[in-house]
DNA sequence: CAAAAAATCATGGAAAAAGGGGAGTGAGAG
DNA sequence: CTCTCACTCCCCTTTTTCCATGATTTTTTG
């Protein structure tokens, strides 16, 4: 029985490359696509694949909560992120919400081939690029707390202890303690470090 | 007479979906693809195309650097820019380094074609969204001068007035003079908004 | 529940940046 | 030759951040 095989990116350029490079293959049944999350999902209510490969970036809902939302939805379906980049971030959150590979754009067709026969069995595909990069920047990985996110998105702004306080109902002495754990996390010398570093790493 | 196109893109899948969406097209005659710069020029050496679809962040080199590297070696080649994402900076140099048009990587086969035919003719295009983001952020661009340039990024490094100072054997009051005028520049209050906003715009 | 983690607050001093001035030089454009 | 612009430099005051240190209270979690 073919793998039914569903993409949801807002390429048009990328779709009709993944067709054409699965076309020709007998264990794939292409089920169609979808340019955006809403029509993907209402694709979803009437036919379930079993494979479909989602891009990270798309313009109404990013991959990552899309991916979160059919796992819900839909157990029995295996998602296969799709990125131009591989950046720690992206590629930690689409597997924490439930993916079961990430591949890269610029994987040739054997790559998306594996990918899809070894998801399709279960099993889980990062490219050696992508594991490499994840393991890479796992040791790096920074874990910010709800408050130090706010606190972070403050400075940036370009509040000041007191203002950042005001607004958040703590005393600036409070603000100033998770201004320096955030120092901390990410091993910056001042404030310019600390954003470009957050920024970055897109905690901004 | 067929127009000879030539592609270079580091994404496999792209240039499938490219290749696929022109292959039926009787004016259009597909020369080869590259996947990166070097092999790209290689190219050149053998075979002159009309028009290159050059996406503009590829391994080796920037589309950026490409570009203006071919237009100079083989000025009778038109090359249109290819890319994800319509950003300010990106579609300008591409178009200052002699590209005859950007196309967004999920345009339609309508408006790659049209793209193609009109940049054939040695006319220029730009969709709709190009045009706009080209024109919306040239009112919010902002120049800053070398020695700005080189301040602003020793102060993302985390480095205070008087270290700057010291790197570029100039006094402190002279960084912090520099300083002011960035954060005036890009109406900033402090470093911290500083940073953020060089980071978005691609200026760190 | 008990331990760990997160969030809260404070004091006090040193260092750095912000904000406001003013001012001279040299290079290039008109 | 004047005007503009980039680059250079300085003074002073206020504000903010950085650093060290220590402590209490929630909240989360095994």
């Amino acid at each position: 029985m073919a793998t039914k095989v569903f993409i949801v990116d807002d390429h048009y350029m990328v779709i009709e490359g993944i067709r054409s490079l699965l076309q020709n293959k007998r264990a794939i049944e292409w089920t169609g696509h979808a340019t955006n999350a809403a029509s993907c999902l209402s694709f979803l209510q009437h036919q379930l694949p079993d494979i479909i490969l989602m891009d990270i970036s798309m313009p109404d809902k990013s991959g990552i909560d899309l991916c979160k939302e059919v796992k819900e939805k839909y157990p029995s379906i295996f998602i296969i992120g799709l990125s131009t980049f591989n950046q720690q971030s992206f590629i930690q959150k689409m597997m924490e919400n439930g993916a079961s590979g990430y591949v890269l754009k610029n994987a040739t067709q054997e790559e998306l081939m594996e990918a899809i026969e070894l998801v399709a069995k279960g099993k889980t595909y990062l490219s050696d690029e992508v594991s490499k990069v994840l393991r890479k920047q796992d040791d790096t990985h920074i874990v910010l707390t709800r408050r130090e996110k706010e606190v972070l998105g403050l400075i940036a702004e370009g509040m000041t202890n007191n203002e950042i306080g005001g607004k958040l109902f703590i005393s600036p002495s409070t603000v100033d303690t998770h201004r320096k754990n955030l120092l901390a996390k990410f091993e910056a010398k001042n404030t310019a470090s600390l954003i470009r570093i957050a920024a970055q790493m897109q905690f901004i």
